[in-house]
DNA sequence: TTCTTTTTGATATAGTTTATCAATTTCAAA
DNA sequence: TTTGAAATTGATAAACTATATCAAAAAGAA
């Protein structure tokens, strides 16, 4: 049994409800895939093309993006990249960023999970997921 | 005088203090891009072709990010586009992006927003901007 | 006005992501 | 196990966004 047997019933759930079908490139690239944080199409095509030199870039992007569809990874637009987060390693944490360093802190504050919920309800949304980042100077930048 | 007074003195002491011309194109757009609350490059392109059919798009792009420098607009990554927000927009609003048909509401929460300040203070950090979106399904897709 | 520097518009180029399509693979049914 | 319809793949063309290039035009100080 796989290292990654939980995030591979999710996958492979997807596939049945949407007539899809399990490839070997498709388990390959989750495998890959899980064992980032996030990564780029570009990063895991030249990361796989020493296992797998045939496996194409198209794939690559059209299995990150079933992946998004499926829940297991957030696209993410960064610079002029699309980066593909790991939604399992990314827990529930936000992040303070810091424009002058660029050190990052991670935080998690119940109370704002709360009213985005709450604002969600609101406008007749559900909420799978979200982002929020706050940007700005750490004590030592500021001086 | 203009009704953009404040923004036009901030962009020439802005051109000033580099070497910049301030340019019958620079003003157009600043006027354009103060009306919206942030609009994309190529949006901008079309609704200002009408009153100067000969506004190249590279003055578009090489223009907001001059605002951007100067501390008017704010570019954000959003799906394959960059969007410019208008800084001098106080409200700052947040998303709501359905991830079945795309569709976005925008929104405003200042619980949110005050409780943002709080976890910034707790870690030393002073937040000069931010970004929150929610993913979810809206009330159409989720049937 | 003159002259130097910057800017502009048109377009080429770079770089990322998606579309296309013949060949291959999957998988359920026979 | 074999068959066959449907989905997937790999290679590459195409679409798209944004920047670079450069001759011509405009800005602004002298």
């Amino acid at each position: 049994m796989s290292k990654h047997a939980k995030e591979m019933g999710i996958l492979k759930e997807h596939l049945e409800n949407h007539q899809l079908k399990f490839t070997r490139q498709r388990e390959l690239i989750l495998d890959a895939f899980l064992k980032q944080e996030h990564i780029t199409a570009e990063e895991m095509y030249h990361q796989l093309a020493r296992k797998d030199p045939h496996l194409g870039l198209a794939t690559i992007y059209r299995t990150l993006n079933l992946f998004c569809e499926a829940g297991l990874a957030q696209a993410r637009h960064f610079g002029t990249q699309t980066q593909y987060d790991n939604v399992s390693h990314k827990g529930h944490h936000d992040h303070l960023i810091c424009t002058g360093c660029g050190k990052i802190v991670e935080f998690e504050n119940c109370d704002i999970e709360r009213l985005q919920e709450e604002v969600a309800t609101k406008n007749g949304f559900t909420i799978t997921t979200h982002r929020l980042e706050l940007y700005g100077l750490c004590s030592r930048c500021r001086h």
